[in-house]
DNA sequence: CAGCGCATTTGGTATTTACAACATAATTGC
DNA sequence: GCAATTATGTTGTAAATACCAAATGCGCTG
């Protein structure tokens, strides 16, 4: 489809150049590479489209991370309410506990939340982003070994569980790619594997999950509804999900929308 | 010193926002603070200049990663030799090979450049920003367990060495705080026996050290001059130093600067 | 409460960028 | 080689931003 060499070789660069520094003008580059700014902008905005850097005012930042590009539209839509759910679940850790995170979008997102936050805690998580987001915190950090998984962001594998397995945890908290009256489920193996390992490894377990999860059948049953003793969600799971549910003992946490003031708000309006 | 709300606030909420998007605009914050663009403005000028972020036209853009804030100013001047090195020493590496990479920040140059590559490389490091620079490669990645420090970006301890003893490697790549006839020196202990470790599982071991380095004398001998092969380095080692290094059988690879047609050089320009 | 220092606002101007419509140049396919 | 398509450059105008300096407001201290 495209074969010219001009086109392609600015982008290619532009890229590059996105890697070394956050932020490029689109003067600079135009002056770089020869050509107008009308140009330029044009590159920026082919390639905002492509998903490959977001557009500023004068310019072009990177995207967080070479991870996930290939984010789904549906994880795209329930930002607010994985945000509302971070939310909510942070209430539940305690100062001076022992907490593992599973690697995830709504975890992490639980993570910053822990991470601004001054409890003096010990998180054990498989995930950088996790990792990343505590990081300016007071918290103790132990990162699992593992292969890297660049799409999750995260390890995984024998080495993952076996390491996890080593460590006793006050709280867990997973994710799932979907939630039944049979149990938790998920489409990666090797996630699966982890999440079990962390509800072993852990007194009390905890599932974030949107709405959007629910009665979502997928690839592998992680574990019965049993082996959890809550979740925290964004919307009252449905009749015969709450039944399962409350007959498993699992405690139902329904997290509202993020308070006005709340600096997270600001993001959203920013997007 | 501060102990007004008002502004301190302001600034702590930018950064916040700046975790979560990567890009705010000055408009935006002012309608949202319920102040004037020019106060954003001076905000932002603060901020930029302690570090903690980066200004762009219309805002500003977080700085990569929660990592490092305060770094070094000698580190900040000899970012272009750091370059350098990871470009030379990044020749040293072959298709199909398993490398094993120390964190630091000319490691860390090194994976940037051995990311944008296609050899199918197997990874092994304890760095987290060495991962996510190679995140986008085809490469496989091994990560380290241990206790994540967030200054250095990686992971540390009894765990790191354990877990790395289990590898061999055929190239190490490993930096250092201070070169001298004596050895290998490091300020850092718990990164000294990662170093150490790194040595003893690879059938190769290069040390990438800019001259800043040379004939300094820090608080760890981490290992002699005989225990590594090589050195990839920006400027020719003093007499005394070159002496030492062809005694003990090091070969000394120095560094050209960056060809114009390379795509760092963009970043440095712009910087 | 007067005075001081700091943060913020205000107002005005110079720059820079965005946007859109059109012209020109380059490339491709036939 | 010609026509169609695509890429790039030009121009003009509106909007957003940067910069500067002075004025105002506000909190604190004595």
């Amino acid at each position: 489809m495209t074969r010219k060499p001009r086109k392609d070789e600015r982008h290619a660069r532009i890229l590059e150049v996105l890697r070394y520094t956050p932020h490029v003008r689109i003067a600079t580059l135009a002056t770089r590479f020869g050509v107008t700014t009308e140009t330029i902008r044009r590159d920026l905005d082919a390639l905002s489209d492509q998903g490959l850097l977001d557009r500023a005012h004068g310019g072009a930042v990177a995207r967080p991370m070479g991870i996930q590009p290939p984010i789904d539209e549906r994880e795209q839509a329930t930002v607010d309410e994985r945000r509302a759910i971070a939310h909510a679940a942070a209430r539940l850790v305690e100062p001076g506990q022992v907490v593992m995170i599973d690697a995830g979008s709504t975890t992490t997102q639980l993570a910053w939340r822990l991470g601004t936050g001054d409890r003096a805690l010990t998180v054990i998580t498989n995930s950088y982003p996790v990792a990343s987001a505590m990081a300016s915190s007071t918290s103790r950090l132990i990162l699992c070994p593992g292969d890297f998984n660049a799409r999750e962001g995260g390890v995984f594998g024998q080495d993952t569980t076996d390491y996890l397995a080593r460590f006793h945890a006050n709280l867990a908290f997973i994710g799932a790619s979907g939630l039944t009256g049979e149990g938790i489920l998920d489409v990666n193996r090797d996630a699966a594997w982890v999440k079990r390992t962390l509800i072993a490894r852990s007194e009390r377990t905890y599932l974030l999950v949107d709405h959007t999860k629910f009665a979502q059948t997928v690839l592998e049953l992680v574990a019965p509804l049993s082996a959890i003793d809550g979740i925290v969600t964004d919307r009252p799971p449905p009749e015969s999900l709450a039944r399962h549910l409350q007959r498993a003992d699992v405690t139902v946490h329904v997290a509202g929308p993020v308070t006005a003031d709340d600096p997270q708000r600001l993001t959203e309006e920013i997007a």
